[in-house]
DNA sequence: ACCTGAACACCGTTCAAGT
DNA sequence: ACCTGAACACCGTTCAAGT
């Protein structure tokens, strides 16, 4: 019955999917495991660190190739990646948000477009500013839809998804700022 | 020892205010109100609605004059309203975030910025996604701020506080966007 | 209108002890 | 290395009943 530290993040995950974030705690996961919920403490020192480790794994196993090679393309892929990897979970964004703004992990994203912005010829102030904007920007949106999505799905409410802006459109709007500065 | 709605809520507030978020419980509330914690449902039916409560009532206090009369420094003013509105409050913009993207309240902010973009001369859709870019932009650096605030408060953390990328920046970034479209 | 008392079904976390 | 068992200190919510 011996469990490894991935066999627990692995079926934490799994949980997060299926289940959503509600689901996903350490006495769930624990009777999940055939196991007493002080065990998971065992391979994580808290559910903080556990979820840290949930969302590394989220962004991880949304992984795609790169290839465009104009600065503008390359942060649509990096932001367009981001939010398709949140989006293919369960309170995906939720998760990595959070993480992310309690500085437990997550970082990924942002030092990509930093380097993307770095590499385009960014002062370093204006790269760190507008990454996080971006940052900020898919995480929102990422949220707002999931939550609308998953509103619907419960047939809570009736909004149709029609109604929510386009990702696209509001992605333009910052990456527009930036040609201005960086012309 | 009988309260009113707006007593409880008004409590609610000073104990966020006070201990933030992880403190505003019902059963806290009942206690120092001196009342059984189910006394509060006959006057919210849920933690949920009144937490939407507390948000309004944190954007209502944080409330300032309208003094500009250009497009893009009315957009300035609605956002830093909002920030500081936030800001004020420990927690504040968990709190009005959620309340937000969970569709509950919080929503005079967006619909503002929405009326000075078409009073612009925006069409419906562009202000739609630029009220709601300024506003996912607005939250999560306030909610950034926040934490790293609170976390240098509570001695966790040594990254200081100018490392924080400036607001007025990014603004201008998605402003800047906007004005490309608006010309 | 406003509240009590008691219950229901949960949480995260700690820690001595076991194998 | 991995886990048990039991406890500690909590949660939100419901509901019949009281004043």
């Amino acid at each position: 019955m011996a469990h490894r530290r991935s066999d627990v993040l692995a079926h934490a995950v799994a949980l997060l999917d299926t289940h959503g974030l509600s689901a996903l705690t350490m006495r769930r996961l624990g009777s999940e495991l055939g196991v007493q919920p002080s065990a998971i403490y065992h391979h994580f020192a808290s559910k903080q660190e556990l979820l840290a480790a949930v969302a590394d794994e989220i962004l991880a196993r949304g992984a795609r190739p790169r290839t465009a090679v104009a600065w503008p393309d390359r942060l649509r892929e990096v932001c367009t990646e981001l939010r398709l990897a949140m989006l293919a979970c369960t309170d995906g964004a939720d998760v990595v948000a959070t993480v992310w703004a309690f500085g437990l992990g997550a970082a990924g994203p942002v030092s990509e477009l930093e380097k993307v912005l770095a590499d385009a010829g960014a002062p370093a102030d204006l790269a760190a500013v507008a990454s996080r904007t971006l940052l900020h920007y898919v995480f929102g949106h990422a949220f707002e839809e999931q939550t609308a999505r998953q509103a619907v799905s419960l047939g809570a409410v009736d909004r149709p998804l029609e109604s929510l802006p386009d990702f696209d459109l509001g992605l333009d709007l910052v990456v527009d700022g930036l040609r201005a500065r960086l012309a």
